[in-house]
DNA sequence: TGCCGCTGAATGAACCGTCATTCAGTGTAG
DNA sequence: CTACACTGAATGACGGTTCATTCAGCGGCA
């Protein structure tokens, strides 16, 4: 078990980490289901069984992959907005979040379409840094009700729930949109519309809505 | 098995409907991957190769099962859609959706779950009805745009995707929330609120935004 | 009317390929 | 030499798919 220290010869990094992150790309590009075992192991470059030494099964490097994300988007997210206004939170919190997918595009894509299986197919599993998200950004939207910045028509829970749907479908669109083809060269590749730029969007469509208004932005 | 039971009264057999349908909830109840052929001919009273007889494979019958829902949903949006303004459309596009939601939960489980899916595990299946429901909402913002009802500030096909995150969010914390049974211990899962009620925040959300205002229109 | 042979829809047990997982063996560091 | 990380071929379960078999219903015939 005791993995600790002694950084291993073959490369840099952690046996366990490179895995995870073979394991990513490999269910990125196949799907959790599809995505053999023994693919993960090649792309990590391991033997099949060094896996469960890392690993409990296939299922726990996808659930460990969730929660190393997760946590790390959450604390992304945590120190993007501390010690801002509300209002001034929210947006951060947007824009942390698609620059984030735009970094990862391969976490991006495993967490986007086997996140919402993963609360299907593993029932025993309810995924608790999922919740804490929410919770974040459903405290945020508290707190600007609180304030007199946002409405208090709609409940702050499902509004934390809308935004992240547009967030989340998003995210969705953008890595779809990458072409599949071609080597895995390390440049990034066309896509159809800037995520990045997309905050922007959001933003204006969660605070001010879509009507058209006198005065643009 | 003879056809004389009341249950299987439904016009002349129709075996492929009764399959399909159990399809749909098993696939709802187990996920796509897990559910096995087996149990879906078993909740179709039927063996498990009369399956074959109607459809392809299993890949085939989720197919089927997309392609008759969304076919009933556009129809659905189309027949509530006819004759209005856009601004007038756009309302009533998202409640129709919600409202169809609300009335099958099966369904709206395995659209919202395993349609994400869809497009990365069958590469060669590319969801046609998916794209023609987009192409439909893209077209109301484009119009609402026109005629100046709605901001020009962001592209009519980001907003038709953000719009459809927002529903789509709301439609998959409606299907989760609705656990029947108890399951998990410490399980905070009571969450249960009016879809259809919902429709109104979504409005208000994409139309005037989450900020607070004195009172508009 | 009653009998008979035909048809093909329906059946479900068996087949077979596909992996997740295991474990006996290998190399190496100390 | 011992211990330990690692290996990868072997294993066994699993489940989608097949296909030999069944039999209800039908039409022709006496």
């Amino acid at each position: 078990m005791t993995v600790h220290s002694a950084a291993d010869r073959t490369g840099s990094g952690d046996k366990r980490e490179r895995i995870l992150f073979a394991a990513e790309r490999i269910f990125a590009r196949h799907g959790f289901f599809a995505a053999k075992v023994s693919d993960v192991a090649k792309e990590a470059g391991v033997a099949d069984g060094t896996i469960y030494l890392y690993f409990k099964s296939k299922d726990d490097l996808l659930i460990s992959l969730f929660e190393r994300r997760m946590l790390e988007l959450t604390e992304a997210l945590q120190t993007a907005i501390a010690g801002k206004s509300p209002r001034e939170q929210l947006r951060a919190f947007i824009r942390t979040y698609l620059q984030k997918c735009a970094d990862e595009a391969a976490a991006t894509e495993v967490l986007t379409i086997e996140l919402r299986q993963s609360s299907k197919f593993m029932k025993e599993y309810e995924n608790p840094a999922f919740a804490d998200f929410l919770r974040m950004l459903g405290g945020i939207i508290t707190a600007a009700q609180a304030s007199g910045d946002l409405t208090q028509a709609i409940p702050a829970h499902i509004a934390a729930r809308m935004i992240f749907g547009v967030l989340d479908e998003l995210a969705l669109a953008w890595v779809l949109a990458k072409q599949p083809f071609g080597g895995g060269a390390a440049g990034a590749r066309p896509k159809k519309f800037d995520i990045v730029r997309a905050a922007d969007w959001v933003i204006t469509l969660i605070t001010t809505g879509l009507e058209a208004h006198k005065e643009s932005k």
